[in-house]
DNA sequence: TCTTAAATGAGAATTATTCTTATCTAATTT
DNA sequence: AAATTAGATAAGAATAATTCTCATTTAAGA
């Protein structure tokens, strides 16, 4: 992603442009392997030695707020990041802490008819993703 | 949930019955909205007000090993549990921290079906859950 | 350039969880 | 029933991730 695309994403979403924002968001596309806050942290630090680890935090939230980048849940502790916004699964190694993205469009449909065909009582569906355990055959 | 059940559920994973476990698991399954550590604390501190907090973390991942419970993730930072192993998926409040269990075998096996079939490259699938977001239309 | 609301840096504070170690107890063996 | 012992617990210190505070700085509009 280059730069001034970046510029446009905050100035879109009403944000100013500061270069710590920048780099944070510029981390996070580039650390796709859903980052947790620190490792963004230790990405930027390369570079913007200078960046406080609380604003790191501060500009996530800001980032989550405006839905410029979402949150992942694993089993377990630690918090993880995702620049991707288009709706999509997640692949969870049960042996490792490795997380992949899984794009299946098919998939969605299946999932979205059955969904609103059946309705579920007392819930109105917003959206839906699939946390999908198991092994990666594959290095990574 | 007798205690003799409960007794029985621990032994059957060789563990030993304590006060401290029986009360632990009591608390997960009467507490059945996906209890927090400090839920099941709180709730466990009523009648046994002097079992340390460092042991309810212990056990809680005691029985994590020994799969009587499970671990589910929020939005939020926040680790709850659910006593439920059985298959089901979750129901995530986009507006509170309300969590609540959708079991639907339909769905399970129309996922499962086409899981089998598609096969997803370099993952061997071992199980999935659905995270649904939306809003719940009664009260709590 | 000036102004100002918003953003940042630095580090203290908080919070959930883990660790440590001495003590205790459930369950097995005598 | 008593002794044994591996495993469990209590208490509180330690850790780690995240949030908070507030003085200072900066982006962007006037």
């Amino acid at each position: 992603m280059k730069i001034t695309e970046i510029k446009n994403k905050l100035t879109d979403k009403g944000l100013k442009v500061t270069p710590q924002r920048i780099a944070i968001l510029e981390a996070i596309t580039e650390l796709h392997n859903h980052p947790t806050a620190e490792n963004i942290i230790d990405f930027i630090r390369e570079n913007h030695p200078n960046i406080a680890t609380g604003t790191v935090y501060k500009v996530l939230d800001t980032f989550l707020e405006k839905e410029l980048v979402k949150k992942v849940k694993t089993e377990k502790d630690i918090m993880r990041y995702d620049a991707i916004i288009e709706n999509h699964h997640h692949l969870y190694c049960k042996e490792s802490d490795r997380i992949e993205d899984y794009f299946d469009s098919e998939l969605n449909q299946l999932i979205e008819d059955y969904l609103k065909n059946k309705s579920i009582k007392n819930f109105e569906v917003d959206e839906f993703r699939l946390q999908i355990t198991g092994k990666f055959t594959n290095k990574n």
